[in-house]
DNA sequence: CATAATAGTGAGTAATTACTTGCAAATATA
DNA sequence: TATATTTGCAAGTAATTACTCACTATTATG
């Protein structure tokens, strides 16, 4: 990967994340990157291919994070990890807005993907069970959609305090000691 | 209002809420109306105030249904009618694009709009410190951060089983009897 | 060193976009 | 009934879009 590559994939990022997928178009993204818009299309055939090369990225950046989660087996650490999974949607600019664009993209191609949190899903719901919850499948559905709205409010809600939120999400569920 | 204006707001509201404001042509709005483009601008100045029109006329037909619960006194109704307004989401299609066109726009324009939710989210708060919860404001919070995952689920997820999960808040929350 | 492959540019292009304008038909008002 | 106003259409327009192509610069390889 050249380093205008690297340049391209960072500033459609940031764009794709800011104004939407087909509300960028690649003038504006050859321009942030600092390279000729033909080159866009030389590396990634088309604005879908350069999509796709995003979170293909992506998703090899954070692979491990999803597994520390799936491997866990105590059952509240499993839950507390999950909770603070959302804290890394911020951590680095970067990180921040590859999170951000995946949201995005869920409303402005409407496809959820309840695929890729099936075994997070599974996890929780064991975790849950160990804690001699009632409906542990139940409570693990609900508290994946509680993250989506966690992400709505993190991305959108400049006033919201995820820190806040989380350690309240934590005493609720009595993760400590 | 001409019979031919409401066509346009039926179409721009259906097409806005499917494939998002930015990306739906004027063009493709008025071929699904049945109706001239230019017909549009004569209306509606530009397509700012179509989507203008549409949003004033969709308030204009929920104020009643705010307004129940902000007025309600009962602690555990407000929270039981704010589990239920997601059920209004789905009610008519029409309502539905309604609903949807708001989340769609908050990600397309990221405007969150936390000042509208302020009195719903007093009127929880009460309503849990009624309860003797021990954060009453954190929690009104927090439920209204799950409706946000809530509307994420119920207009991505084809899967999704509102009925389903608002019954099991329901318990959690110990609303019945 | 020669030459083949790759990286990069910049000026095109056809299609689509939001919006305008000139004019006719329908409707309201006197 | 006469005329003023509103409603509606079809054919524009300039700007923007994703993408192509002919070309040059750079790097890899025998």
């Amino acid at each position: 990967m050249t380093e205008k590559q690297e340049k391209i994939i960072t500033a459609a990022l940031e764009l794709f994340a800011k104004e939407g997928f087909k509300n960028t178009p690649t003038s504006k993204i050859a321009k942030q990157a600092g390279v000729s818009e033909g080159l866009i299309f030389r590396h990634f055939t088309n604005k879908e291919g350069l999509l796709e090369a995003i979170i293909k990225e992506g998703e090899e950046r954070f692979k491990f994070l999803y597994a520390d989660i799936v491997l866990e087996t105590n059952a509240k650490k499993i839950i507390l990890k999950t909770l603070n999974m959302a804290k890394n949607f911020t951590a680095k600019k970067e990180d921040m807005n590859f999170w951000k664009l995946q949201y995005k993209l869920k409303w402005e191609l409407e496809i959820y993907g309840a695929h890729k949190i099936k075994p997070l899903e599974r996890a929780l719901s064991t975790a849950f069970e160990d804690l001699k919850f009632k409906d542990p499948k139940m409570e693990a559905k609900l508290l994946l959609t509680l993250l989506d709205g966690l992400a709505t409010r993190l991305f959108l809600d400049p006033n919201f305090d995820l820190e806040d939120t989380i350690s309240y999400l934590a005493k609720k569920y009595n993760l400590f000691k």
